[in-house]
DNA sequence: CTGAAAGCGCTTACAG
DNA sequence: CTGAAAGCGCTTACAG
C-alpha cells in the first residue's frame, strides 16, 4: 500500500528479524533437498560431484536446482569446507603493464583451476603490502601472491616472514613473484627470474658492440630488482676488465618521465660525461630516454644506442623498436598459481623456488658504437 | 619421527578429523573470548566497534587479539552477517588501459570503503560475462560491476536482465559501467557517458577545420559503444548538411593493428577514395593509423589529421600527440562503486543512471584541411 | 548409494 | 554495558 506521506517508500532501517518476508532471499540446499525429496547431504554430493550418487537421484536434484535457480553460497561452503577457491594477488599498480601481465597470468591460471582472484594494489604506499596481506588472510585466500621487486630492508623482510608463517599456519601460502626468497626457513613459494644475468647479458651485448660509456638510468636502492640489475651491469664491465664510471649510474623511480628528464638533463649539463648508449632500468625509462635523445637531435641507433628491460608491448611498438630483456610476465603469473596449488599439497613443505628464463631481444635501437 | 621408508614425509591424505592436532589452525573469537574472560558477543562488538563496550573490557579484548594474532574469518562473518564487503568487476582484459583505468578506479574506491575486489576477465569469450556474473553471485559480492560496451543482441540483454534480477533478489546489485541501461524495469545501476555526443563533437571539430572526407576506422556492429560513436559521427555530418561517403566507414575490432592495416590497405588500393583525416574508434586504432600514414610518407597533421577516442596515456605520449575525446575512466570506476553502495541503501530501488562528462582534447595531430 | 547430525566461526536480537 | 543462544548455509565423517 502506498505510504501516506509523499515520500518515496524506501525500506525503513528496521532491525532485520530473521526472514521477515522482505530482505534478500535465495534458495538454500535445504530447499533444494526438500524439492528433490532427498537430504542436504545428497544435494551437496551431486553439487560437488565428488561422491557416487544414483543417476535418478542426481537427476531429481539437478532438476530442483534448475527450478529454484539455486546457486551455492561460497561463504557457507568455505566455512564448512577448507578452501575458499580464491587467490589473492598484490601488485603496485594494475595499470603498469609489468604488473598487468603478471596479474593476467594469475587470473587465467586461477580461472582454469576454478578459482577467483582478489586483486589489490599498493600504489607504492610503504607497508601497503603488509596490510593487504592481512586483509587477504581474513579472506582466507588459498594463496597470496605478492608481485614485483621487494624492499631489501631487513625489518621489512622480517615482517613479511611473519606473514608467511601466519598464512602457512592457516593452511595458505605466501608466494613471491619476481622477488628473491626471504630466507630458507620461511614457508613461502618463489617465482623468480635472473635479473643479474639479464642485465649482464644485455650490457655485455652493448659492450660487444664497442660501447664503453653506457648510461644506466633508473631504480631505487631499496628495491631488490634494481640492485640485482645494477649488479649485472657492473659484472658485465668487470668480466671484460673494464671500469664503470659511477657518474653514469643514475638512480630514480622506474618511470618514463625519469628516463626523459634525466637524459635531457645530462645531455644539457654534461655532468655524467659523454655517453653513446643508454640502459633504461625498464622499458618505460628507455622510451623516455629515447624521446629526450630525439629532441636533442640525436639519432637512434646511429648516434646513441638504447636498451630497456622487461619487454612490455611498448618496446616493440616504438620507433625504432627497442632492444630489451624479455621477461615471460604472463607465464610468471601462471607459475605462481601453479606453485601455490602444488604447495597446498604438502602440509608444510619447505620453501619452493621456481625460475623462469629470460633472454635478450635485439631490435632496432642498438648499433655498433660510432667511431670516436 | 622419520618415516621408515626413504620417501619424504608428506602428509598422508587421511580424512581430516576435526582438530586432529595437525592441519591448519587459527585463533577464533571463542579463544579470544576465553583469553579475555568475556563472551564471544563482546569480542565481536569490540572488533566491529558498532556497539558500546566498557573501556576496560575493550582493552582486555584488544590485548587478547594481539596476543593470539587473531584475524577475523571473513567467510564466517559474511555468513552470519549480511555483507561480504567484496565487489566483483568484470572486464574484457585487464591489460587494456581502457579497462585497466576503470578497474583502478573501482579498486581505489572499494579500498576506501573497506571492500576488496574480485577481478575477472572475459578475454572476449562470448557469454563469458554471464558465467562470471554467476561466479560472483556465488561469492555473494556486494555488487557486480560489468565494464565496457555491451552486445546489442536482445537475447543477450535478456539474459543479462535475468542476472540483474537474480542479484537484486540476493540483495546485491548489477552495475553497468560504460554501457547503456538494459531496460526501465531491470534493477541495475548504470554509469555511462555520451558516446554519441563525444563522437559528434570531435567530428564536428574536424569538419570545422575544413575536412570533408574523414575515414572512420573500428568498431563491431554488435557493440553499443560502436553504434553510438558512429551515430555521432554521422550526426555531425548531418548537422552541417553534409553527406557521409559510406566507403569511409570501416568497421573492425578496436585494435592498433586494425588501424595500421586498414589504413595501409586503403592508402594502397584507394577503395575508399581519398581522405585527409582519420577518426580512430579508439586511441589504439588511431595510433595504428598514424604509423601506417607515416610509413606511406604522409605527414601528420600537415597531410592528414588523426583523432582518437578515450584519451589513454598513449594518446599524449605519441608524436605528434593525439587529439582525442577524453573519458574520465578512473572516475567512472569510482562512480560505479559509489552507485552500488547507494543502491544497497534501497531495498529495491529503480534503475539509477549516472552520467560522467567527456570533452575533446586538442593536441598536435590535427590541423586545417590542406587546400585541395 | 543415502540420511541424521555435528560443526565450521562468526553476528545479532533478546534478555538482563 | 554484557552474556546465552540461535542461526547463517554449507560439508563431512559416521552409520546404515
Amino acid at each position: 500500500m502506498p505510504t501516506p506521506q509523499g515520500k518515496p517508500a524506501r525500506a525503513s532501517r528496521a532491525p532485520r528479524t530473521p526472514r521477515d518476508g522482505a530482505g534478500p532471499k535465495r534458495a538454500t540446499v535445504q530447499e533444494v533437498a526438500e524439492a528433490a525429496g532427498v537430504s542436504t547431504a545428497t544435494v551437496s554430493r551431486v553439487l560437488n560431484g565428488n561422491y557416487p550418487v544414483a543417476a535418478d537421484t542426481r537427476r531429481r536434484v539437478e532438476q530442483a536446482v534448475r527450478t529454484l535457480g539455486y546457486v551455492v553460497n561460497a561463504q557457507a561452503r568455505a566455512l564448512a569446507g577448507s578452501r575458499t577457491r580464491t587467490v589473492g594477488i598484490i601488485v603496485e599498480d594494475i595499470i603498469d603493464p609489468f604488473f598487468g601481465f603478471i596479474a593476467r597470468g594469475v587470473q587465467r591460471q586461477a580461472a582454469e583451476d576454478g578459482k577467483l582472484c582478489l586483486v589489490c594494489s599498493t600504489y607504492g604506499v610503504a607497508g601497503g603490502e603488509l596490510d593487504l596481506i592481512d586483509s587477504l588472510r581474513e579472506q582466507r585466500a588459498d594463496a597470496v601472491i605478492v608481485v614485483g621487486g621487494g624492499v631489501e630492508d631487513p625489518a621489512y623482510r622480517r615482517k613479511l616472514a611473519d606473514r608467511a608463517h601466519a598464512l602457512n599456519q592457516d593452511g595458505s601460502w605466501l608466494v613471491l613473484c619476481g622477488r628473491p626468497p626471504l630466507a630458507a626457513d620461511v614457508p613461502a613459494g618463489v617465482v623468480d627470474y635472473d635479473n643479474t644475468g639479464g642485465a649482464h647479458a644485455i650490457t655485455d651485448y652493448l659492450l660487444g658492440q664497442g660501447h664503453r660509456r653506457i648510461l644506466y638510468i633508473g631504480g631505487l636502492d631499496q628495491m631488490s630488482v634494481h640492485r640485482a640489475r645494477v649488479a649485472g651491469f657492473r659484472r658485465a664491465y668487470a668480466s671484460r676488465g673494464l671500469e664503470v664510471d659511477e657518474r653514469l649510474i643514475q638512480p630514480g623511480p622506474f618511470s618514463r618521465r625519469l628516463g626523459y628528464e634525466r637524459t635531457a638533463q645530462l645531455l644539457r649539463d654534461g655532468s655524467a660525461g659523454q655517453f653513446a648508449a643508454v640502459f633504461g632500468a625498464n622499458d618505460g625509462v628507455a622510451v623516455g630516454a629515447m624521446q629526450a635523445l630525439r629532441e636533442a637531435g640525436l639519432r637512434i641507433p646511429q648516434d646513441v644506442s638504447v636498451v630497456g628491460y622487461d619487454d612490455i608491448p611498448l618496446a616493440a611498438e616504438v620507433t625504432p623498436a627497442l632492444t630489451t630483456v624479455h621477461l615471460p610476465l604472463e607465464q610468471m603469473g601462471r607459475e605462481a598459481v601453479r606453485l601455490a596449488v602444488a604447495l597446498r599439497g604438502e602440509s608444510d613443505g619447505p620453501t619452493d623456488t621456481r625460475h623462469v628464463g629470460t633472454h635478450v631481444v635485439i631490435r632496432d635501437s642498438t648499433a655498433p658504437a660510432p667511431a670516436s
